[in-house]
RNA sequence: GGUCCGUUCGUCUAGCUGGCCCAGGACGCUAGGUUUUCAUCCUAGAAAUCAGGGGUUCGAAUCCCCUACGGACUACCA
């Protein structure tokens, strides 16, 4: 049998890198073993329907190389795949339950069960359940008659349908990660499985549908944990057990400080994304930045997220999308939470961007530029430019700022190298050089270098002291890539002309 | 409060069938080297009494028990 697998979000905003990194997990696990990749979208609650999310999970996905076979936008053999749409296929289920007696309707409302939640909160401090000790005191088809039952169901009257939690049953299942789970179900209490609006909540319809859509395996995060016990049961109640999918729960993404589950607030407060690509809120119109926009390379980015939870282990670092597919295993995977490190994030971009071909980095770059409105000479160039810089960029954005003199002459300089390196009688030496070069062959870096040494060795200076004031006026940084080559590259006419013209007013 | 899950360098982690671990790698940090500068690269170093305690054993990070701490869940949210 081949192996199905789904992500399932729920649009109720952007997806942040947990679900991201749950999505690639899935997305491995399925690629690895031939298998189909599934998203769902579980938007059975309308009343946090955020607008766009959806379309910002499947673009996000998009930009991660995480591509799934089946789901919403490309559809698929069993559709649809927006819970919304499946709204019909959940009740019968449910009705079903009530008639073999494991699941009964319930006509309490939202805050009669909220009054009685805080008068049980002040007297024993503990958790008030709807549970097999409770549901014999509220208002459901346990305790009223059947008449009662039908004539409220036959007015029209507001109802939801629980489970009835079998008393004291032992629960388990196995958990590719962690491995057996054991609960008792008297510790779990009656669910509702069918809201008053007319949907499922989440854990009928997930049932269902990973039913109905033939999932083999469940990977999802650890906070499914606990409710776990509940969809076996379910699984059990409905028949299906005998073709219930494997369970896997996946450890935490947690905050870099201190601890806790890493949430949306915590990325701006703390000075780095967490999500994947920046959202604006359709409400509030609050921004929160991706890693998309602050520079990142999707690769960077699926390789540092792949090793928050997981390791080959080997002593291997760097792994593309296919190495990915190849070595993933969720025995693998990691039982405790992980905390996120920007510091390796950073690592991994800078090493992602260092070992990228010359032409990617160079249309990078002339976006850039075109934004900036910097004008540039050739593609090639460009290319060129980003070939001597790329060693010492971090982010995508440093590409720009790192490159600017390739293309503007210097209008700023470096204070700390002026401070340090500028004396009363560089101005002069300075001039000396230009003289020197006005005279130099440009077709070759070498040639430049040679003529430069010769010079010093004439004067008798030190290196140092005058390749940095020559640097500083000719791009205005205090370092960079090889000068000759800087020099060879923007030209004769652009290297005299700064040599001459520098302003270091500041 | 209850249930469940977890706990090895600052961080991500190796270690899963006990001896090769007075615990290895990576990021970060420190110091050297290469380089005309910065970055890259190379080398070295500091950094975990394996949460604590008790067992089992000739021997435990690895097996068992207890404790502590952390987290998740405990909605007609997912």
């Amino acid at each position: 049998m081949s192996v199905r697998v789904r992500f399932a979000p729920s649009p109720t905003g952007p997806l942040h890198i947990g679900g991201v990194r749950t999505a690639l997990y899935n997305y491995l696990f399925a690629k690895q073993l031939g298998g189909t990749f599934i998203l769902r979208i579980e938007d059975t609650d309308q009343g946090r329907f955020v607008p766009g999310a959806e379309q910002y999970i499947i673009e996000a996905l998009s930009w991660c190389g995480i591509y799934f076979d089946e789901g919403v936008s490309i559809g698929g053999p069993y559709g649809p795949y927006r819970q919304s749409e499946r709204k019909e296929s959940y009740k019968p289920f449910a009705e079903q339950l009530v008639k073999d007696g494991h699941a009964y309707y319930a006509f309490d409302t939202a805050e009669e069960l909220e009054l009685r939640r805080t008068e049980e909160h002040k007297i024993s401090k503990g958790m008030f359940q709807y549970d097999g000790k409770t549901r014999l005191t509220l208002r459901n088809s346990l305790t009223l008659s059947e008449e009662e039952v039908r004539t409220r169901l036959e007015k029209g009257e507001q109802y939801v349908i629980r489970i009835k939690m079998p008393e004291n049953q032992e629960v388990r299942l196995t958990d590719l990660i962690r491995g057996e789970v054991v609960v008792n179900t008297t510790t779990l209490d009656d669910k509702v499985l069918f809201k008053s609006d007319g949907m499922p909540t989440y854990h009928l319809a997930n049932v269902v549908d990973d039913h109905e859509m033939k999932i083999t395996h469940v990977i999802r995060g650890e906070e499914w944990l606990p409710s776990a016990p509940l969809h076996v049961l379910l699984y059990r109640f409905l028949g299906w057990e005998n073709v219930m999918p494997a369970f896997a729960h996946l450890p935490l993404l947690l905050k870099p400080d201190g601890n806790g589950k890493l949430s949306k607030r915590d990325g701006d407060r703390l000075g780095f994304p967490v999500f994947p690509l920046r959202w604006t809120d359709p409400v509030t119109g609050e921004v929160s930045s991706g890693y998309r926009e602050a520079g990142y390379l999707p690769d960077a980015f699926i390789n540092f997220l792949a090793f928050l939870g997981w390791n080959p282990g080997t002593e291997q670092e760097i792994f593309d999308i296919e190495d990915l597919i190849q070595s993933f295993s969720l025995e693998r995977v990691n039982k405790a939470g992980a905390k996120f490190d920007l510091e390796k994030a950073r690592w991994f971009n800078q090493h992602y961007l260092k070992t990228k071909d010359d032409i990617i980095l160079g249309l990078l770059l002339r976006k850039q530029l075109d934004e900036a409105g910097i004008a540039w000479p050739a593609i090639e160039y460009v290319d060129h430019a980003a070939h001597l810089i790329k060693e010492r960029i971090v982010l995508i954005g440093d590409l720009l700022p790192q490159s600017l003199f390739f293309f503007l002459d210097p209008v700023t300089f470096d204070a700390e190298t002026i401070k340090k390196r500028w004396k009363p009688e560089t101005a002069e030496i300075i001039e000396n050089l230009r003289l020197v070069f006005e005279s130099t062959d440009f077709s070759h870096s070498d040639e430049l270098e040679t003529a430069f040494k010769n010079y010093l060795e004439t004067k008798n200076l030190g290196t140092a002291a005058v390749l940095s004031p020559l640097r500083l006026v000719v791009t205005g940084m205090g370092g960079g890539p090889g000068m000759f080559d800087i020099m060879h590259h923007i030209g004769k006419d652009a290297t005299l002309r700064r040599m001459k013209h520098y302003k270091l007013d500041n």
